[in-house]
DNA sequence: ATGTCACCGTACCGGTGA
């Protein structure tokens, strides 16, 4: 089964990208960021006619979040996180779908930094913290994607010296971030990948994506019931040079229905 | 600061967020 998170920049926009990713690829169950539309926009149609059930937690002109299915209706668990810090801002999906608990997110990107922006994103991120606690504690299978916003460390990001002072990777956000990894999650691309360049991100300026000036922000984390049927993960690379295209690439992880890796040891691995 | 892109309002561009 392939689970794939994209944040596309704008369902409505990206919907012709969107569409040809998934007739090319196929993904089972897709996490997307940044609908950038309101529930009643969301291109439900055009999306079933693809082949995949969905649900949305969509917002006037910014965020939204939603997740697409073609191996079994998802069955929604929850919308927004507990004690989330503001919610009238769409970040968060989750829903039980084949087996898997899918949660859907879209982290707050922080800038400017210092600022009530970026006290917003340490708080959501604590918040997100306080749930996937109760989450691995379940032990269900369980799989959290998305665009976190976060840079893990200096080998996720292309110049990590001109980035220290940005919202994406200052110390507070990857010190949450590798606490969030403790509590015994697997980020699955740097599990498969330990020591490879692997950007998910790359700006629309400067020319961006041709320099290979990119940045790994997009992750899927797996629980510990999970994460030993982790068979593949990787990055939709070509997406992000296709016509009209969103400035993340779409990731994904492949789990096999039985265990194909040894369970991980304590410790945060990023 | 630069640069690019998508969204909205009331709109044929400027403001905002990324």
């Amino acid at each position: 089964m392939r689970i794939a998170t994209y944040n596309v920049n704008g369902v409505n926009g990206r919907l012709p990208v969107l569409l040809r990713w998934l007739e090319e690829t196929s993904p089972d169950i897709i996490c997307l960021q940044e609908l950038k539309a309101p529930d009643e926009r969301f291109p439900a149609a055009a999306i079933e006619a693809a082949g995949y059930e969905a649900i949305w937690h969509g917002q006037k002109s910014w965020n939204g979040v939603a997740i697409l299915s073609r191996v079994g209706t998802p069955v929604e668990t929850r919308r927004g996180l507990p004690d989330d810090p503001d919610n009238t801002q769409s970040r968060y999906i989750e829903a039980a779908v084949n087996g898997v608990l899918v949660a859907g997110l879209y982290l707050p990107n922080g800038n400017p930094r210092p600022g009530p922006k970026f006290d917003y994103k340490l708080r959501w991120f604590e918040s997100l913290v306080a749930h996937a606690a109760e989450l691995v504690a379940t032990d269900m299978p369980v799989v959290i994607a998305g665009d976190f916003n976060v840079m893990p460390t200096d080998r996720d990001v292309y110049r990590p010296e001109r980035w220290l002072d940005d919202a994406l990777f200052a110390p507070e956000v990857r010190e949450a971030y590798a606490r969030l990894l403790a509590q015994g999650w697997t980020d699955a691309l740097r599990a498969m990948h330990p020591s490879e360049t692997i950007y998910t991100f790359w700006d629309y300026l400067r020319n961006a994506y041709a320099r290979n000036a990119g940045l790994r922000i997009d992750h899927l984390l797996l629980s510990p019931a999970l994460a030993p049927r982790l068979a593949a993960a990787n990055v939709d690379r070509d997406v992000r040079g296709w016509e009209k295209s969103s400035d993340h690439a779409p990731v994904w992880i492949e789990l096999a229905n039985k265990p194909v890796r040894a369970s991980r040891r304590k410790g945060p691995k990023i």
